[in-house]
RNA sequence: GGCUCCGUAGCUUAAUGGAUAGAGCAUCUGACUACGGAUCAGAAGGUUAGAGGUUCGAGUCCUCUCGGAGUCACCA
């Protein structure tokens, strides 16, 4: 009975430990008892790697597969021959076995799936800026987020999803200031453009106007005078030559015209090297900006007003993307209220000497020790900075969920960042410390090279969530598959099979590489995509539909004999709730979208070659509806747990 | 320059240190009076950037070189 509960390959796992020792004498660890599914080209179901034996058992690893075979056959129930090639043991599991577990678990919707344990996590991601729309690498951060959410959930947590929100700083305020000087009182309403859109017009508006005013500075007599003695130094100009040659570079590789661009030191110098200086020095415009700004921390009313609306708008639109996109929060943080957070952990830590305090006032903590660096935690004038804030946001949270693991989603660059902020919860003995994690991943390229929202060159949300739709919606139209549903029904699928092409398409991608987002195969429909998996499940829905007058099924257990396809699924659909668990473990969803593929791939193939409904038997047809329903179970919830609905028909 | 990450077919990519590196796209060839062809089968395409090393066994681990990216703010 207890052998029917456990997972056959920990019984292996066991009944090898138990072999080496009744055979060889000896003891072993588990984690050296290596069990993978065999490959196709052998035969058998499960191999066990012997090559590690023989060290301490003295012989060929033949002859220990040979010599294990026999006790794994005589001892373990369901494992009914063996073969041996090389220093690979394959193991033949019986048909019986098979056969009992798709019975256990065909109609179980929640198979693979652990129940909650009472653990507790929290995922923070998506954490947009608000002053203008979110884009491409949004999506990337909002998939994983959500769906490392899923996956924690099926692990058996209980996950609480957050962001925070970056609502102040200096970028709001450009946007608020180029409405109010620019806006003549428009509103997204008046315009007609999507509310988010809307307020990244202005802040684009302003970074326009903003370098319109640089130019003009330029040519006057100050400008000059500050950009001479740049000039004459050597080192200068060769970081100069060096650029030009960079950009010159770039623009040839993208076909671009060379000759209009300008690729002088001065354009260097005033491109690279000194704007931040104008803008915080001489600029008119971010004069105006800063002093907003200040007005804002000082609570200026008009100015909070202004805010309060600007960001009201931005928040309607995101939300709008979030529903479409198929997510939902559960607590929001702004950093407008927490940025001041983390002050008085560090007055303590520097208490018990944690941080120490340069001659200048600032804190810092030293963590060379730790393979890190000193990093400065409080300014000279005693405000705090980006890393002081997230110190105190990770109290707070732990404070108001009691979560012991915390995954940040949150872009490569930042890793650096994050390194030292664990660093510093574990100095600061923070309980929850062990279970900080950076889910880090790889910012997204276009074809054309690197996204700059500065210079346009982003792929817009929305725009990318509405082309993925138009296109499942145009090859639609060349089928006539759902001609009698309404045309909300209609709508609805085309909006599964749109977001599934584009969200498989990047999930696909382990998180930690660097992808290159090519808008013309996220589109693509066919192959290693979202829509094979969903045709796969439409499919089996309909031979489902087909078949539900047959009633109960009994004659499933009358199946004697499987086919390789039968098994090759079999297999796979037991493999799942490992799967969930590897990607649990690793923080990384690409793992269940492989999983998906490759089961809609076995799916297809044993739907081509075999008849279900049409199977020589009742028992070979019995048992082939519950390999069906139990692979589209399966398909559902994996997909399920990459944020992807699955359509009935399409 | 220091540190970190990445480099696999023309392109996009997969592979708990294990068998002949697995897919998809694109290219070429087949399979539709069909349980839904958004499918299936086949061909062709690889010195896993390069050189050493550890190991019975290396795309994977170690060292170096080359190429790309990120980071090294009292910015966030």
């Amino acid at each position: 009975m207890l052998i029917r509960s456990m997972n056959i390959t920990s019984i292996i796992q066991q009944s090898v430990i138990e072999a080496v020792q009744e055979l060889y004498g000896a003891m072993i660890a588990s984690d050296s008892v290596q069990i993978t599914a065999t490959r196709k080209d052998f035969q058998g179901d499960y191999t066990v790697v012997t090559f590690p034996f023989t060290k301490l058992s003295g012989k060929k690893p033949e002859d220990i597969g040979i010599e294990l075979g026999n006790f794994l056959v005589a001892r373990v129930p369901h494992i009914t021959d063996y073969n041996v090639v090389k220093g690979f043991l394959n193991l033949v599991i019986s048909d019986r076995f098979w056969i009992d577990f798709l019975q256990a678990i065909y109609e179980n919707e929640d198979y693979g799936c652990k129940p909650l344990s009472g653990e507790k996590a929290m995922v923070e991601f998506s954490s947009p800026n608000t002053n203008k729309p979110l884009h491409l690498g949004h999506i990337r951060n909002i998939l994983l987020g959500w769906s490392t959410y899923k996956i924690l959930e099926a692990s058996g947590f209980e996950v609480t999803r957050v962001q925070i929100v970056n609502d102040r700083g200096i970028a709001i305020c450009k946007s608020m200031l180029a409405w109010q000087k620019f806006g003549e009182g428009a509103t997204p309403e008046s315009s007609g453009i999507k509310s988010d859109h809307f307020v990244g017009r202005f802040y684009v508006l302003f970074e326009k106007r903003f370098k319109e005013e640089y130019k003009a500075w330029q040519q006057t007599e100050p400008a000059k005078q500050i950009l001479a003695p740049w000039l004459l130094d050597a080192k200068n100009l060769s970081k100069a030559a060096k650029w030009a040659e960079d950009e010159k570079k770039k623009l040839l590789e993208k076909g671009l015209p060379v000759e209009e661009a300008d690729f002088t030191p001065e354009a260097y110098f005033f491109k690279e090297v000194y704007k931040n200086t104008y803008f915080n020095e001489y600029s008119a415009l971010g004069k105006e900006a800063k002093a907003m700004l200040l007005r804002w921390e000082a609570g200026d009313p008009a100015t909070l007003e202004l805010w309060r609306q600007m960001n009201s708008w931005v928040y309607a639109g995101f939300n709008d993307t979030y529903n479409k996109l198929g997510v939902v929060f559960d607590k929001l943080y702004f950093e407008s209220d927490t940025y001041l957070l983390g002050k008085d952990t560090v007055e303590e830590g520097l208490q018990h000497g944690v941080f120490y305090k340069k001659p200048d006032g600032s804190v810092w903590i030293d963590l060379e020790d730790a393979g890190l660096d000193h990093k400065v935690v409080l300014r000279s004038d005693g405000t705090s900075v980006y890393i002081t804030q997230d110190i105190g946001t990770a109290q707070l949270r732990y404070r108001d969920f009691g979560v012991k693991r915390m995954i940040y989603v949150v872009a490569d660059e930042q890793n650096y960042h994050f390194q030292v902020l664990f660093e510093i919860m574990k100095r600061l003995k923070e309980p929850y410390s062990e279970g900080l994690h950076h889910l880090s991943y790889g910012m997204v390229d276009l074809p054309s090279g690197k996204m700059k929202s500065r210079e346009g060159t982003v792929v817009d949300a929305d725009d990318l969530i509405a082309e993925v739709i138009q296109e499942a919606r145009n090859d639609s139209s060349e089928r006539d598959t759902l001609a009698d549903l309404s045309v909300a029904e209609q709508n609805a699928i085309m909006q599964k099979i749109g977001l599934a092409a584009l969200k498989f398409h990047i999930i696909k991608v382990h998180p930690k590489k660097r992808m290159t987002f090519d808008p013309k195969e996220s589109v693509d429909l066919q192959g290693q995509t979202g829509p094979y998996i969903q045709n796969a499940y439409v499919r089996i829905r309909s031979v489902i539909r087909k078949a539900e007058q047959l009633g109960s099924l009994a004659a499933a257990a009358e199946y004697a004999q499987t086919e390789p396809a039968e098994k090759e699924l079999l297999a796979q659909l037991y493999a799942f709730p490992e799967v969930i668990e590897t990607a649990g473990k690793e923080y990384d969803p690409s793992h269940i979208a492989a999983y998906c593929y490759n089961l809609a791939k076995l799916f297809h193939r044993f739907y081509h070659d075999h008849s279900i409904l049409g199977a020589a038997n009742e028992a070979a047809r019995d048992f082939r509806l519950m390999l069906s329903m139990a692979t589209g179970n399966v398909l559902r919830k994996g997909m399920d747990l990459l944020g992807i609905e699955m359509p009935d028909r399409m």
